[in-house]
DNA sequence: CAGTATCCACAATGATACTG
DNA sequence: CAGTATCATTGTGGATACTG
């Protein structure tokens, strides 16, 4: 394959998991199946609004399925997708990232 | 001040690397110290300005290292810093995943 | 419970022109 | 060559109210 993929592969991934909250949805969705106001809880600062939305997406893109049980009231459950465990690395090293950035910004604000 | 969860961590990456341009930048400047021009014609479709603001961003998170050689016309590298060389795990997870995704795309849409 | 529907603010990006 | 400046457009996210 030609080195020009390669590079603007790292694009594709983050047209599809740059948002704010995606990437951290998924990362919850890696200890199994939810519910909509579970992760309402789990990611506290998202608004139902873009739970919907992003959740949409990544459905959209065959990473998470959306099941709808016919109880009253409706019980909905998001889960990864096959597809959408893949991200499992991903998640794990932006997690580690994540982390020592922000040790890093605390031992240096520390310091001053 | 936000809590220090686990998954917290995963949105704090996310808030420095989730631009449309920056992490691809981190990944050309794997291969090197670059010039302003250079990653121009690497990154096709990037604007002047954002190539400008993306890279000031990295400079000010301390991941990329500006060196200005004071000839004529004046030349300027960029470089990751040791501490940009830490993306090298991110970069390379979110190639591998932007390669998985882009085949995947294209067999389904040879499917269709 | 699990959403939709609106409306709005602001950030991100783009286009174009200009400069030391 | 390596940028700035300015303006316009698009995208992302939030607030609030409402619904089956």
């Amino acid at each position: 394959m030609k080195e020009s993929l390669t590079g603007c592969s790292v694009e594709e991934s983050m047209r599809l998991l740059g948002g704010r909250w995606r990437l951290l949805l998924v990362s919850y969705l890696l200890d199994g199946p939810k519910r909509f106001n579970d992760l309402r809880r789990d990611v506290p600062g998202i608004s139902q609004r873009m739970l919907t939305l992003d959740l949409r997406a990544l459905e959209d893109a065959g990473l998470v399925k959306r099941t709808v049980y016919p109880t009253s009231p409706v019980k909905v459950e998001y889960d990864l997708t096959e597809d959408g465990k893949r991200l499992h690395p991903v998640v794990d090293v932006m997690k580690e990232f994540g982390l020592w950035l922000k040790q890093r910004d605390a031992d240096k604000t520390a310091a001053r």
